[in-house]
DNA sequence: TGACAAAAGTTAGATGTCTAACTATAATAG
DNA sequence: CTATTATAGTTAGACATCTAACTTTTGTCA
C-alpha cells in the first residue's frame, strides 16, 4: 500500500480540468470553465435555479457564483430574474442560446466519462464509484463532526 | 454505474486540501499552504533540489514554485543558492529551522492517509489505488497522444 | 568558432476561488 | 407590532495558480 491515493487523485483531478477547459474552448466557449458548467447543469436540469441552489450544487460558495452567473449572463447563456415569491432572491434561466448548447455539453460530459472510464473494466468502474463513495462519505461526516465540537 | 468517479474525486480533492489547510495553520505555519508542502516533502528526501526539480515533482508550473520558494525562504524555512555546476540553476536547501519541521509534516502526511483510508479494508485500500493508478496512466497516455499529434 | 536553439529562472498580467463585510428582505420572538 | 436574528445576494480584497514574455546561460552544429 503506497498511501498515495490523494496524490493520485489530485492528479486526475488537474488533468481532467484541465481537459474540459480545452473542450469547452474548442466548442468555441472561450472564457467558459468546468464551474460554468456545473452551473449550466442544474439549468439544463431544473430549467431555473436560485443563486443558492447553484452555489449548492456546483460546491462553490455564493460569491463564486455571483461570479459564474455574471460571467454567463454576459455571454449571453443565462438571464437573471426576481424571485415572485420572496425578494431576496435571484431566479437564474437559460436563454434561448443557453439552451442551444445542451447537446454539445452532454457531448462534453459523454466524452469525459469515457476518457476516465475506458481504461476500466465494468466491474472495476463501478468498485472505483463504490471505494470512492465511501472515502468521501467518511470524509464529509470527519468534516461535520469537527465542525459540530466547536460549539 | 453513475459515471461520477470525476465529480467524487474533485470533491474529495477539496476536502483533503481544505482539511490540509486546516492542519498546517493549527502546526503555526500559517500561509503554508499544501504546494509548499509539496516543495518541502522533496528537500526532506533529498536534501537540496533544483527550481526545475521541485516544480516536476510538485506538479506546478515554473513561475508558481517561484513564488511558493520565495515564500518558504521569506519565512525562513529554505535558502537560495547558486549551482557550481550550472550558473542558470538556483539549488533551493533546507535551514536548520525547515528541518526541525520533518517530524510534523511526517505527522500531517500520516494523519492524512488514515483519514481517507479508514474507510476501507486493506484489500480495498490496494484496489483503490490500483484503479487510480489505472485511470491515471491512461489519462497521461492520452494526453501525450494529443500533444504529439500538433507536430 | 560563431550563430542559433534550448533550458533555468523570474517578472508581469490574468483568472478562479476564497473569506469578510455589507445591503436588503424575511422570519421569529417578546 | 417591533426588535432581533437569519437568509439571499453582492462587493471588496486576498491569494494560488496559470500563460506569455523576458534574461541569462548552456548546448549544438555547420
Amino acid at each position: 500500500m503506497k498511501h498515495d491515493a490523494v496524490m493520485l487523485m489530485g492528479r486526475i483531478h488537474d488533468l481532467t480540468q484541465k481537459w474540459l477547459r480545452g473542450e469547452l474552448a474548442a466548442a468555441g466557449l472561450s472564457g467558459i470553465v468546468p464551474s460554468h458548467g456545473d452551473v449550466l447543469a442544474l439549468l439544463f436540469m431544473k430549467g431555473e435555479a436560485t443563486m443558492h441552489e447553484l452555489a449548492a450544487f456546483a460546491h462553490r460558495t455564493k460569491p463564486t457564483t455571483t461570479v459564474l452567473v455574471d460571467k454567463l449572463e454576459e455571454v449571453g447563456l443565462v438571464r437573471r430574474m426576481q424571485s415572485e415569491d420572496d425578494a431576496r432572491s435571484v431566479v437564474v434561466v437559460l436563454t434561448a442560446e443557453g439552451e442551444a448548447l445542451r447537446g454539445s455539453f452532454a457531448a462534453i460530459s459523454k466524452k469525459l466519462a469515457s476518457r476516465v472510464y475506458s481504461p476500466l473494466s465494468k466491474d472495476e468502474g463501478e468498485m472505483l464509484e463504490k471505494l470512492l463513495t465511501k472515502v468521501l462519505s467518511n470524509l464529509e461526516a470527519a468534516k461535520n463532526a469537527e465542525s459540530a465540537k466547536s460549539d
